[in-house]
Order: structure tokens, then sequence, then C-alpha cells
DNA sequence: CTGGAATATTGATATAGATCAATTTTTTTA
DNA sequence: TAAAAAAATTGATCTATATCAATATTCCAG
């Protein structure tokens, strides 16, 4: 039963649902997107505002997030080739029901909410690639829920530093450019906590680390920690 | 900016997708359900088992949650006239992401999850309307994520508390026919957690309390206590 | 290249809430 | 209706992790 659980939310589809449109419905979809690019940090939905258009990642690294007050919830991390905002296609909702920020400078395209709508209506084929996607969200944020509720902190940054290589950089060796504070927000903990425990693995030899380069140096041990929690 | 956060995911969509039906797709879909009773503590789906139908709730109280090892997450709260199973519509998943258990003596609906994908092909209208239902599923979800990470036991409890009356009950006095650990488990925290602070709610005459009677005396307060975390 | 801000690190302390153990109450069943 | 099982309650303890405070390091603008 076990595995597949992980904290990390990496949404990684590799959006297939634009492959099933006619030509002619692709032709509409890219007279009504725009492309914009935004730099590390900035913010490109806001929970709250008016969602008039769904956001594809062609490029970059994103989070999305919910906050309250000065509380954040990081839900998901978005790497290039997904959409984010579909849970705003629904009727009752017309605002993001969260916030989207670049990790990285990012290219990204917006595309009207409302010819995403109609052509959901008009192509049953893409309306089901496009549940296909929300299902797929779903299940990892649910996980992602589990692992933030039930694992201790040790087991959670292993977690996120083996999500963030197998998933993001794909390599055991990477350049992490986020703040401490960042991995904490989305390991669900204290930045004293993250450094605490990154230094304790790096005593274990279970990682290496210099400046902003991540080794991960034992990849069973880290996996083992994930499991027991 | 505030509010509309609940820990308290009940799932109240009275699920309006099959008013979008064809006559001639409500017979289909008529003929390829089968309805069945389930009693208080019965397994009506359980996470990892094929998942070759969606469940709607005719009748009763259900929840839906993720299980490792002996830990468990409730997810959602269903009450009637609400679909579970959804993700399992996704194309790369045929099983059931989580388990669904009756809390009462329930009624459902299974519906063949093929005809179910068909009718999502063949009529973008229900399609559309299926969207609307994962993306509100979503969004409540990420709430009680939010919710059960960011504040601590009273605020949940009371929470849940005021969302039970408020949406399942309907009413500021009702019979709670949950066991403290599974309160505890809708909480998120321990059966003596749970316990100790009913007993505080009560002290401060926030609430009283007879045997299984449940009446919320000052939803104010309650109310407070939720927002302050 | 230098001063100031942001970030990282370290140590000390506090605490919410879990866990454990014992007892009482309620429910079930035989 | 008595005995057994399950659930609820209470109190004592323990611990993971947050928080606070001080210092060190890195980063960046001028």
């Amino acid at each position: 039963m076990a595995a597949a659980l992980s904290s990390c939310t990496v949404v990684d589809d590799h959006c297939k649902c634009f492959e099933v449109l006619t030509d002619k419905q692709k032709i509409l979809l890219e007279k009504k997107q725009v492309t914009l690019e935004f730099k590390k940090g900035e913010i490109i939905a806001k929970q709250g505002s008016f969602a008039s258009h769904v956001i594809f990642l062609y490029e970059g690294l994103l989070k999305v997030y919910l906050e309250h007050g000065n509380e954040v919830l990081i839900l998901k991390i978005i790497s290039p080739g997904n959409l984010i905002g579909l849970s705003s296609l629904s009727e009752s909702e017309d605002v993001f029901q969260y916030s989207t920020a670049a990790y990285h400078n990012s290219i990204v395209n917006l595309i009207d909410i409302n010819t995403f709508k109609l052509l959901i209506r008009e192509n049953g084929h893409f309306a089901s690639k496009v549940i296909n996607i929300l299902s797929e969200n779903s299940n990892q944020i649910n996980n992602r829920f589990f692992c933030l509720t039930h694992r201790q902190s040790y087991g959670r940054l292993a977690d996120l530093l083996l999500c963030l290589s197998k998933r993001v950089f794909k390599s055991n060796e990477f350049d992490l450019d986020l703040t401490r504070k960042e991995l904490a927000e989305l390991a669900g903990m204290s930045t004293e906590n993250v450094i605490r425990i990154l230094k304790k693995f790096q005593e274990e030899e279970l990682i290496s680390l210099k400046g902003k380069r991540f080794e991960l140096s034992n990849i069973n041990a880290l996996h083992r920690i994930c499991d027991l929690g």
C-alpha cells in the first residue's frame, strides 16, 4: 500500500489537453491568449482577484499557495508545461482561489477563461483531459496534505529534498535558488528548524551542501527517513 | 479577505450535473447503476481498490479519507446529494485514491465509471458541471488543509462544531452520533485533546452537552475562537 | 570595495499537544 | 441483568517544534 506519498507537490502532467483540440480550436485558443514574462518573486495571480484567465507555465518555476493574513500554505510547485487556475473554471467561482508567484524568472501564457470554458463545452475530449488534470492535481495535493499533517519535520524535509531532486531538477546535484524561509514554507516548518535539520543531514552525510549547491549523497537513507515519518 | 475557511469539509454541492443530461442519457445512466445500502461503519470504497464506479450518496453521511498504515486523514464529509470518486475519472488512475466509509446507515448509487466517462465526452455541458464539482471539491479540501496545518486545536474543534451545526445538521442543537475518536480524526488531534477542549468549552458555556446531544450556546464566541486560531 | 540590509546560523527557552496509564462510564452481548 | 467490551474521562509526563534573541554571513547598491 505504501509509498507514492510526497509532501512536495510538483505538478508535472505535461499537460496533454491541447493535443485533442481541432486545428480550428487551436487557432482560436492561440488568438485568445497572451504571453508574459514574470521576474523572480513577482505575483502572477492573487488569491481573491478576478480570474479572467487560466495560466500555462511555459518556462520557469512557480508556487501556488493559500494566504490568510501572514500565514501561507504552499499547495504545489509548478514546473513548465502545466496549467494553473483550473479551479476557477467553476461557475460559482470567478476569482482565484489561491495565489501564484514566480520562484524564478518565468514565462507564462494567460489563456482567456471564457474561451477555455467554451472549448470544454464544445469538445468532450478536451473536457475529459481537463478532468484528468484536475483529478491528478487533487490527488497530489491530498498526498501533500497527508504528509504535512502526519509526518514529522525530518521526514518532511527529506521528502522535499528527494522531490526537488527527482521531479524538479532531475539530478542528485542541483543549485537550489530558494531561501531557507522558502524551504521552510514548502516543508511546513520554521526556518530555524530547516537549518537545524539540514545540518543534521550533513553531519550524517546524507547530503552535502556548498552555498546553493545541494548534493544528495545517500538517497536510500533519505527515503527511509521519509517512510518512518 | 477573511473567513470562508473551514476545517470541516462538508461537500454540499447538491450535485446539479445530472440535470443537463438528455432524456436518453438519463435512461442510459439509470441502467448503468445500482442502489445499495451500507450500515454504519461499513466501507463503501477502499483506497487502492479498482474503481469501477463513482458513488452518489442518496441518504446518510459518509467520510472520505486517506489511510497509510494506522494513520488516517479525513479529507471530507459527504452529505446526501453528492458524488464521490470523481478523481478516479482520470485515465491514469483506475483505483480509488481514497477510502469512503459510512458514518450512519446510508443508501448510495454506484454508477458505472465508463458510462460516466462516456457522458463526459458526449455532453460538454455535463463535463462542465463535473469540472465545477471537482473544482469546488478541491477548494474545500484546500481550505481544510490550511486549517489543519495553521490553526491550533481550540480553533479547529470550534470550527468543526460550527460546521456540523451549520452545514450538516442545520441547527444549533443536534444529536451527534460520532465517537470522540471520530471527532478527533475530523479535527486532526488526539481523542484526549478533544475531550479536554469540549470540557473547556462547557465550562465557558460556549456549548452544552448531554450524552450525544450537542447545543452550541455561544456561536459568536466559537467563531472568534476559529478566527484567532 | 564598502556599509547596510537581508539571510543564515546558533543557542536558550517555552509550550501545545501527544502519549501513557489508570479509572469511570456507557454500551453491547450473552 | 450480569459480565465483558468499548468508549470516555482524568491526570501526569514527555517531546517535537515554535519562538525569541544574539551573532555571523552573504548579498547588493552606491
